[in-house]
RNA sequence: UGGGGUGUCGUCAAGCGGUAAGACACGGGUCUUUGGAACCCGCAUUCGCAGGUUCGAAUCCUGCCACCCCAGCCA
């Protein structure tokens, strides 16, 4: 369904070549595509997943689906099946190595009794208030808590009383004991356990102490033998302290921490916090709203995961912060449906045409192919023909300006596979608003070609009035008005959605063959764009288009070009 | 005035001391029963800036500048 993309080099493929060449991991490449189950996947999420399963596909390895876990107050099972299934809809494939860093919990409570008998956990008793005062700040060392130096026994006690539940959230977090007067933040003794009287997802109430994402992450990474730990920019600052738990544990192996810079998208956001917003707050319609950048709302707006793993092939993997135009994602997808889906024609904003010399009555059948690049791919459909048709209400203009070549009084144009028509007059209402286009037809043009080998500069699209199907057409745009809405210091977020960003027409006029779409199903509607048959609200006799993305339209470039001067 | 990163075409991005890939965008053209698609051509004497090393530097050295990240018992 997608060609193959070419293989671009990048700093992660060069580590492993190197890897591979000296026999650092015996020829193993093994990664992991770790999300929290406290949302829904983006796009950016999905550049995560095709570089992690798609590194593991090309070394001949393994990516391991993982969920973390840790902090049962976020998480919900709602997510971690949602996540499964948009990963599988991506094309990816974990087998049987689907993990949970729940499943550690024990060997990590394990673990940190070993780092306590070391002497390089503790116990602390202070607040959180009493442990950010003390931390110290970017310029200044942190002080030493004051139950820094409690005696081993007492510290393994404690953490043991803290897992047995008596004490309260709160009250008490286990610390590694690192180095207060380190410049690195993360390691002025970062807290490792905290106790938590909370409900988990999966190991129900089972625990009241969970062990924090530094902590979790690198030892879940070693227990599962993965050679290459990769994961975006802002962990940079921690790999110090990933690489100091796997340092003073007796982990099966030491995997490598690798930073890539994270996918930033034009006209969109790609904060958790702020996608789970727009849908409380209502300014979308929900998780898989077509206009969020989520994986479902991708696909519920047609977009294939073929498209989007090309999409994340092509901008790369890197550590310098981008922002990628929407026209990369969108040229994704035309590229691929540009192959996939069968043509026809749909009038979105409808005129009714009257052919005045064609027999009152009378109904033709015109057999056009799905495919015209290439028809005997996908066969044909017969598409009525009538007196009266629709076409769309800007393929006709009363004073064309010079390079439109389109219909106008006088002007002769193709009908898409069926005759040549020549507008004679229009008929117009009170507000002198026109409400019929009338033409004449050439009967010797049927099929679309004069046999006097007179030519037509333009070929318009059209429905028959008569058999033509009622349909409601959602045209999307961009959700928002800034390229980057979160960098606006100006405005909040919110006050940036693009208005237009969704219009509903329930005026559109289909062909009659599209009666049988099914939901989900791709098409082109000729000269509009890429069109989707929603995956929820369309049914047969209710028929319910999305806008996938529009076509090139370099008409429309000549008019802004215009209007420019 | 702490630490960690990053700066190569409008936007992404290769390049790893031997004389600036590719993609998107853009401009021009061919073709066309989609102003679509396809095809062709063009598009960085220059790599944040300034010095230095070298026969030779985007690549090495020095200094400067700009931007991003870090002070959750979030991940």
């Amino acid at each position: 369904m997608s060609t193959a993309e070419p293989v671009f080099s990048n700093f992660i493929r060069s580590i492993i070549d190197e890897d591979m060449a000296n026999g650092k991991w015996a020829g193993r490449v093994a990664t992991r595509f770790p999300p929290e189950p406290n949302g829904y996947l983006h796009i950016g999420h999905a550049k995560s997943i095709c570089l992690n399963f798609g590194l593991a596909n090309e070394y001949g390895g393994t990516c391991n689906l993982r969920f973390d876990d840790t902090n049962p107050s976020k998480e919900d099972v709602e997510y971690v099946d949602s996540i499964m299934d948009t990963v599988r809809w991506l094309g990816f494939d974990w087998q049987d190595r689907l993990y949970y860093a729940s499943d550690y919990f024990e060997k990590l409570y394990q673990y940190a009794e070993a780092l306590i008998q070391k002497g390089l956990a503790y116990v602390d008793d202070s607040t959180p208030e009493e442990i950010r005062a003390a931390r110290g700040t970017l310029t200044e060392p942190g002080q030493h808590s004051p139950y820094r130096g409690r005696p081993t026994q007492e510290n393994l006690d404690l953490f043991r009383r803290m897992r047995a539940g008596e004490f309260p959230d709160g009250s008490r977090v286990l610390r590694a004991k690192i180095d207060m007067a380190s410049p690195n933040i993360n390691l002025r003794d970062p807290t490792i356990y905290r106790i938590k009287h909370v409900h988990h997802h999966r190991t129900g109430d089972q625990w009241c102490i969970y062990p924090m994402y530094d902590y979790t992450h690198c030892i879940s990474d070693a227990l599962e033998g993965i050679t290459h730990s990769i994961c975006t920019l802002e962990f940079e600052d921690h790999r110090p302290l990933y690489d100091w738990c796997l340092d003073q544990l007796p982990v099966p192996c030491h995997p490598q921490q690798i930073e890539f810079a994270r996918l930033n998208l034009e006209y969109t956001l790609m904060s958790k916090r702020k996608l789970l917003l727009l849908v409380q707050e209502g300014h979308v319609a929900g998780w898989d709203d077509p206009r969020m950048p989520t994986l479902v709302g991708l696909r519920r707006r047609g977009y294939t995961p073929g498209a989007i793993r090309a999409f994340c092939e092509r901008i790369g993997v890197a550590k310098r912060d981008s922002l990628i135009p929407m026209e990369l994602l969108e040229k994704a997808v035309r590229d691929d449906l540009n192959l996939t889906a069968r043509r026809v024609m749909a009038v979105l904003d409808p005129i009714k045409v009257v052919i005045d010399n064609y027999p009152e009555g009378q109904v033709e059948h015109f057999e056009a192919p799905y495919f015209p690049d290439d028809p005997p791919a996908m066969g044909n459909r017969p598409v009525p023909f009538g007196r009266e048709l629709y076409i769309e209400r800007e393929d006709f203009m009363e004073e064309p300006p010079k390079k439109f070549w389109r219909l106008a009084p006088g002007r002769e144009v193709r009908l898409r596979w069926a005759y040549f028509v020549t507008c004679t007059h229009v008929v117009k209402d009170d507000q002198g608003r026109i409400t019929e286009v009338h033409c004449t037809y050439d009967p010797a043009t049927k099929g679309g070609d004069a046999p006097d080998g007179r030519k037509v500069k333009g070929t318009i699209h059209w429905v028959s009035a008569a058999q033509s199907l009622l349909a409601t057409v959602r045209l999307y745009d961009r959700l928002f008005t800034h390229a980057n809405p979160a960098a606006d210091k100006e405005h909040d977020w919110r006050q940036l959605i693009n208005p237009e960003s969704l219009k509903t027409l329930t005026w559109a006029r289909l062909e009659p063959s599209l009666a049988s779409a099914q939901p989900g199903e791709m098409f082109q509607f000729e000269r509009k764009g890429f069109f989707c048959a929603d995956l929820e609200e369309h049914a047969a006799g209710k028929p319910v288009f999305n806008r996938t993305v529009t076509l090139r339209d370099t008409w429309q470039k000549i008019v802004a070009a215009d209007k420019g001067k």
